[in-house]
DNA sequence: CAATACATACCGACCGTTGGTATGTATTTA
DNA sequence: TAAATACATACCAACGGTCGGTATGTATTG
């Protein structure tokens, strides 16, 4: 009958809904606050008349859904990484090349910075990120890219997993706005070393583009604090 | 009169040995069951007849206890960082060169190692780590060193600090076994990596006692598993 | 050299809050 | 209509932290 409309419903017919709830509810709060400073009380009480009963029937712990929040944070990233790593018209290297322009494209709008969070002292946030991206993101999504540039012959490397670790610890935590408290000044010059590190590394894939992305990225973090 | 035997006694005359006490026993805790399932209680029923009392009286909370911890693990290698810097026979390449092959040497026989805990299922104290190496280690001891270097002209690089940071970064936790769970071929494939990354930034300091302590290090790691 | 005054070290009962569970109930679906 | 789903509610043990109190030290003073 009202399914639609926010009214407090006995019932939801679509779960998806209150589960995207939930988690969008804890995201911002995790954000926010912190995630062991966020309680399951404070998650309830802004989620509009669900009880404890609904968080604990669709996830089976707090933690459980740190885990949700991390990977909903990050599969946005993955899916794009995955269509980059599909396309039969790059070598390895301008495909490096693309999933960093479209890293910083996709962040200049993303919703993430205009909360303008801190994982600086959320360590179990971080933490979680730090995870996805050594257990996920490097070896399903770079390393295969640095193998098949090693194989074409447009990517002279020898450790593809470790150098697929480090670049994206570089990329994702490291030159993260979010995770140091950088001004632009400092994010600029670590991009340059990033860069400089790249270079010897025999990957020359920072241009022009990539950098003013870069500036222009910090300048937004900057200005909604 | 007896105040040396480790007796139950109603008040000790050197409370700095409680102190102690209360961060060895928190220190083993933290590493075996992890900050946040290691509980106030566990601690106390560890202390031998010290109460909450006692470990309230010392810190002012569990926190605070994790930041001691931290520090007291980092304490040795910072004040060996600060002997190397003072020295006046060493130019800035050189000082960096005997960090990284004392860091080593100093793990090779530490006791840290034969308990082999991991930090992996261990947020916050990874975090108070790495805390501990951005804020203290990279700015105070790595960089004056590299600026040194910048200025006696063995060193050529430009953005010192982030250089620091980044150098730090990479020795301290992305290379530490204890953080990431790596086989010894993985820990030398990141050796190899991190060694060609500071060649490209013109730093050539990885030589062969280095290489062969770092497998040293990881061998002994992985037996004490 | 006591008596006094205060500081330190520690005890343990107690408190509010926390993450989590057990059970009940209305609604959907097969 | 029976089973499965989507919640609500009442409840629990354990947690971090506080607090009033006590015992033991040291510093001051007459």
């Amino acid at each position: 009958m009202f399914e639609k409309g926010g009214e407090k419903l006995a019932r939801n017919k679509h779960p998806e809904e209150t589960v995207n709830l939930i988690l969008d509810v804890a995201s911002r709060l995790f954000m926010e606050k912190g995630y062991e400073h966020t309680s399951i009380q404070d998650i309830i009480n802004h989620l509009g008349g669900l009880s404890k009963g609904a968080i604990y029937h669709h996830f089976k712990s707090k933690e459980d859904i740190l885990y949700a929040v991390t990977d909903k944070m990050t599969e946005q990233s993955n899916q794009m990484f995955q269509v980059i790593c599909d396309r039969t018209d790059l070598n390895g290297k301008e495909k490096l090349e693309t999933m960093f322009r479209e890293s910083l494209n996709r962040s200049v709008q993303d919703d993430i910075f205009t909360v303008a969070p801190s994982f600086y002292n959320n360590p179990q946030l971080l933490f979680s990120l730090l995870h996805e991206t050594i257990e996920i993101s490097a070896p399903d999504y770079i390393q295969p890219i640095i193998e098949q540039g090693m194989a074409d012959g447009s990517i002279v490397a020898k450790h593809p997993k470790q150098l697929a670790e480090l670049i994206s610890l570089m990329a994702n935590l490291w030159m993260n706005p979010m995770v140091f408290d950088d001004s632009v000044e400092e994010t600029y010059s670590k991009f340059m070393v990033f860069d400089q590190v790249l270079k010897g590394l025999g990957l020359d894939i920072v241009d022009e583009e990539i950098l003013s992305r870069m500036q222009e990225l910090t300048t937004i973090y900057q200005n909604s604090k």
